[in-house]
Order: structure tokens, then sequence, then C-alpha cells
DNA sequence: GCGACTCACTTCATATTTTGAAGTGAGTCT
DNA sequence: AGACTCACTTCAAAATATGAAGTGAGTCGC
């Protein structure tokens, strides 16, 4: 199965990961939330190529994950811009980040550091329930396939 | 700069992305997290092929996310299964599932629910903060880098 | 009005990765 | 004995990524 036949899957995980699962769609996303808009900002602090910035922009652009608009005529210059579905792959981030500070950070002070606007303090942000807003984990929770689920991973058993 | 530069990254986002951050991983993440432990289960559910699956699972050993382990001696059988390292990557999954589930599903019931054992109610995990316990996005935080991380960006620009 | 510079890219050759089909070897099952 | 299962490995072809160099519109300083 190659990597785009993903998007036909019924699995949202796996056509979360076709869109926005690779490195530097990764990388940018992560460069975006830290507030860089522009081109070249991009391309030198994510450190990928020209070529494949270029690539991966007007794909996060046709996902309407980013959005292109120019800012300046004279000289014509362009930004992006995280749309609203893009702002919402936030927690993907923020998880990221969270797993990174925890297993990967040896200086124990996390590199990214976010304060909570409302409340004023520093927050690290994890994962609640939504119907009773304890924390949850992987050992929390049970899980149920849709049907349509259950047999799309039996298809792919023949 | 390759990808794997990214291992050398102050940024535990960077270095979280260049050990998980690949469509197969992330997939193969996902499957475990369903209860999935033996190769060609592995290979099945997710699609990928048995070359690039017995890479990628050399390579998550390899980082201590999942452990290879006998449960069979004759005839010898293997599984896998993830790690406390590797459990603590279910947000990420989840953040992905959330996203899809939002952005991509258009029957409205997703493929995949969670039930929360303590409640007993279905949940969507959402990110809350860690000092006060109110949901957070991308817009109710402000960002504040380390400055090696500034400096890590900074040099990037030279 | 010339040369240097910035921004936002594109082009291209080379290198690396992925894919998919086929094969392997230990062992069980009938 | 033959078919089958599990857990892989091998290999060639195809797809993708990398990195250096180039482009073109425009500005800035002299």
């Amino acid at each position: 199965m190659s990597r785009s036949d993903l998007s036909q899957n019924v699995c949202t995980v796996a056509r979360t990961v076709e869109m926005v699962g690779e490195t530097w769609s990764l990388m940018i996303l992560r460069e975006m939330f830290l507030g860089s808009r522009r081109f070249d900002d991009l391309q030198r602090r994510t450190g990928c190529s020209p070529h494949l910035l270029s690539q991966r922009l007007k794909r996060l652009e046709a996902e309407q994950i980013v959005e292109r608009r120019s800012y300046s005529e004279r000289p014509p210059r362009h930004e992006y811009r995280l749309t609203e579905r893009g702002r919402d792959l936030w927690p993907v981030v923020i998880a990221l980040k969270n797993w990174g500070d925890r297993w990967l950070d040896k200086t124990g002070a996390p590199p990214i550091e976010l304060t909570h606007k409302a409340c004023g303090q520093i927050t690290r942000p994890s994962m609640h329930c939504s119907a009773c807003g304890e924390p949850v984990d992987a050992r929390s929770v049970t899980v149920r396939l849709s049907p349509k689920m259950a047999r799309d991973r039996a298809t792919a058993d023949r």
C-alpha cells in the first residue's frame, strides 16, 4: 500500500497522517505556531530545503491548512498563515512537544514554554476527558471500532 | 538540512518528529494502541510493506518505544509491545484522531470511539491547562523560547 | 542609474527512501 | 508428505528528498 492510499482509509488517524504526518509538514506547523509567516523564515528556521518547503506549503495550502496571502504589492511579498483548520492542529504539536520534553530533554527546562493567557500560569497542556474533565491516558480508555472501520481492517486481512 | 539532523535540534518537537514523525511509524503506533502486537497483524492492518515495517519496528525498538518479546519458544513467535515511553505517545495519536474526526469525517460517527473507564462516558479527550484545568488551544497561550532555542533558530539564520 | 541586496521562489542533478513482489526458514497441522 | 503460519529478508524499480545554483521582481544606497 502506498502512502497516498491512506487517504482512502476509513480511519481518521490514517487520513490525518496522510495530510500532515510528514517530517517537514510537522516542522512547518511547529514553526508557524511559533509565529513565522514568511517563506525565508520558515526555510531557515526549519532547515527544510526551499524546494521541499515550496512543495509542502503548496500541499498544506491545497488542504486548507495554511493560506497564502499577499501583504505588499510593491515589492510583491507573501506570507503564509494558519487557517482555523490549521490552528486546530495545535494539539498535535503540543503532544509531540510534551513527549519530547519528558523523554528527550535532559536539561529539565523545556526549550518552549507556554503561558496560559487566561490564568497567567506556565502551562503544559494535557489530555482530559471531555465528559468528566479528569486526565486521561492510553490505559484509562477502552476502544470501540465502528463497523465500517472494523470491516476496513478485516478487508486488509485478505 | 537532512531529516536526521533534526535529532541535534534543541527543539524537543523537532527531535520527537525525527523519532516518530513518519507516516508508517505513526500508523504502527495507531495500530498498537488499537491492540495489535504481531508482525503480520501490523503489516496487514496498517498496509505497510513488510520491508518497511521491519525497518520501522527496529527503529522504534532502538528508541525504546516498542519492545520485542518472545511469547512462544516452539514455534518461535514474537510480539511487539509499547513501552511506557511508547504509551506516552498516546496523546499524539489522539490529537491526530480528533483533528481527523473534526475536519475529515463526513459521517458524524468517528471510526474509533473511546470510553473513559473511570467515568463510563464516551470521551473525546482534549487539551487542558495543567495549572487551571481549563481547555486550551493555540490562541489561549503565549510562547516563550529558552535562550538556547532562540540561539538555535538565530544560528540557522546565517 | 549601477551594483548590491531581499524575498520568494524554481530548476536540476544526485542521493536516499519506499514500494511491492518474491523468497526464506523454522515449525505446526492434518 | 504437503499445505500452512509466522516473522521476517532480499532485490530491483519507482518515488522522493537534498542541496546547490539560478531567477525575477523590486528596493536601497551612492
